[in-house]
RNA sequence: GCGAUUAUAGUUCAACGGUUAGAACAUCGGUUUGUGGUACCGAGGAUCUGGGUUCGAUUCCCAGUAGUCGCCCCA
């Protein structure tokens, strides 16, 4: 808060901003998430922050669109993007042509959504998104890839203990279709959802309210209740009295995906069908999915999605099918830090600080070259004043080694390497000192 | 959009209807010159904005603004 200008210099509600050392704990599991996308041969795209505000409304509505951070500019109606999803369904069809299908891309960037921010929930956001859409047609075992994408990368965070919870909106539409309230459909599932938070009370008041007769709120009850390993959910949701042809699809397609996500080798403890699970965007029309930390459900999840049938309907008249899933690292990261689970290993990554002690920086500019050269982040120390206060410096940021180069290093020139760790201290010639910091780094 | 709650140094927190509003951490300087961490000494730095009550308000009241938490919604 500076009262210069009496300009506020917080940032923004809802708006993260980290210092240098978890940025830096941030972007390493940014690179570990795009490095994982890779490795499954998604490719990478890149779509604008800003579209036009009729694009982006075109598939959202109700509560989404009031999220939509728009504005004018001249005659233009723009609007910030609420999610990738959005904005990739424009970019195939604008691109169509010249993707090959199925088309497997990732994304990461920030989204933005006008609500008020609370614990857990950012105005902007990271998602780190993948998506495989198809041409006409998408075969359900892409259904089961994506969890094991999600699997990989939650392992690589260093995580064991996370459930991928599955489940098939088809199942619900079918139930809804069969008890004949398929109208509430949006309202039913959003109760459900929060099933956890609010409890059974909570949602048949809920239901009750939406006009349901309790004889339907127990057959749906019934449904909700199944519980057990994936086998036993699905063999119990067969032997529901229900009916209806959707709902016989959503079990098999859910049946299909499960017994493949087994054959991912995702293990059995790290995914389970979960009846409950209703959240997501508007758009999902079969498989659905969220991801929990066991020990830390309060989070929420940090890593949702699903299939959808006809994301890009809006645009075209081709049928594009994708199926697809984004990882809130925002809030992931937030509500990490917030435990005190995120390592904050590094302050900066440089390794060496060159601190020339004469006018004459020359020695200490080429050592820095070579040092960088070889892939060895270097510093030098420009900074005026006392030894004392250069050293302090490297101190605070934990550099582990500075190399002195005053009168005597030039006149022979050899090169003092302190190390910061240990304290101790050599004169060593140039190919000596690169060749021990290529062994100690 | 609705509700609750809070607002004092950079940060976390004190205090009081009445002289210079305290502390810790952080920052900067010092404890003799080319050697950091620990210790000691010192310095700078704050009552969100506007009204009202009062002899007097940072303190009490009202409004605004902003933060936080919750609802809605969602990653």
């Amino acid at each position: 808060m500076s009262k210069k200008n009496e300009v506020t210099t917080r940032a923004l509600s809802g708006f993260m901003e980290l210092l240098p050392q978890e940025q830096i704990a941030f972007n390493n599991m940014l690179d570990i998430i795009r490095n994982t996308y890779e490795t499954f041969g998604f490719v990478p795209i890149d779509t604008p922050i800003l579209e036009r505000f009729g694009t982006l409304l075109a598939k959202a509505g109700g509560e989404t669109e009031k999220q939509i951070y728009q504005f004018t500019k001249g005659k233009s109606e723009l609007a910030m993007r609420f999610d990738l999803t959005v904005p990739l369904s424009r970019y195939v069809v604008e691109h169509y042509g010249d993707l090959t299908f199925p088309f497997r891309r990732y994304a990461i960037g920030k989204v933005f959504r006008g609500e008020r921010a609370q614990s857990g929930r950012f105005r902007e956001f990271y998602q780190c998104d993948i998506d495989v859409i198809g041409n006409e047609v998408l075969d359900l075992r892409f259904d089961a890839e994506i969890p094991s994408v999600i699997y990989t990368i939650f392992r690589e965070f260093g995580f064991d203990a996370f459930t991928i919870r599955v489940n098939n909106r088809k199942i619900f539409n079918g139930l809804f279709e069969g008890l004949n309230i398929d109208e509430f459909r949006v309202d039913i599932m959003r109760s459900i959802d929060k099933l956890e938070k609010i409890g059974r009370n909570g949602v048949e008041k809920e239901l009750n309210k939406l006009g349901i007769v309790s004889e339907k709120i127990i057959r749906i009850f019934d449904f909700l209740n199944i519980k057990g390993n994936s086998q036993e959910i699905l063999n119990a949701l067969k032997q529901l009295d229900i009916t209806n042809e959707k709902f016989d699809e959503g079990i098999e397609e859910l049946s299909k995906v499960v017994d493949m996500m087994r054959q991912f080798d995702i293990p059995e403890k790290n995914f389970a069908i979960d009846l409950t699970i209703a959240r997501g965007l508007d758009y999902y029309t079969g498989t659905v999915y969220e991801t929990q930390l066991d020990e830390y459900p309060e989070i929420g999840s940090v890593c949702s999605g699903g299939r959808y049938d006809d994301l890009a309907s809006t645009y075209t008249d081709r049928k594009l099918p994708g199926v697809g899933i984004s990882i809130g690292l925002t809030r992931l990261f937030d509500q990490l830090r917030s435990r005190d689970l995120i390592n904050i290993d590094f302050v900066t990554k440089t390794k060496v600080l060159v601190v020339p002690m004469t006018e004459d920086i020359k020695q200490s500019v080429s050592i820095a070259t070579v040092l960088r050269k070889n892939n060895i982040s270097t510093e030098i120390s420009f900074v005026e004043g006392k030894l004392k206060k250069r050293l302090t410096y490297a101190n605070k940021k934990k550099i582990p080694f500075v190399i002195f180069i005053g009168e005597d290093e030039i006149e022979k020139k050899v090169y003092m390497l302190k190390d910061f760790v240990n304290g101790t201290q050599e004169i060593l010639s140039r190919e000596d000192l690169l060749q021990k910091l290529k062994r100690a780094l």
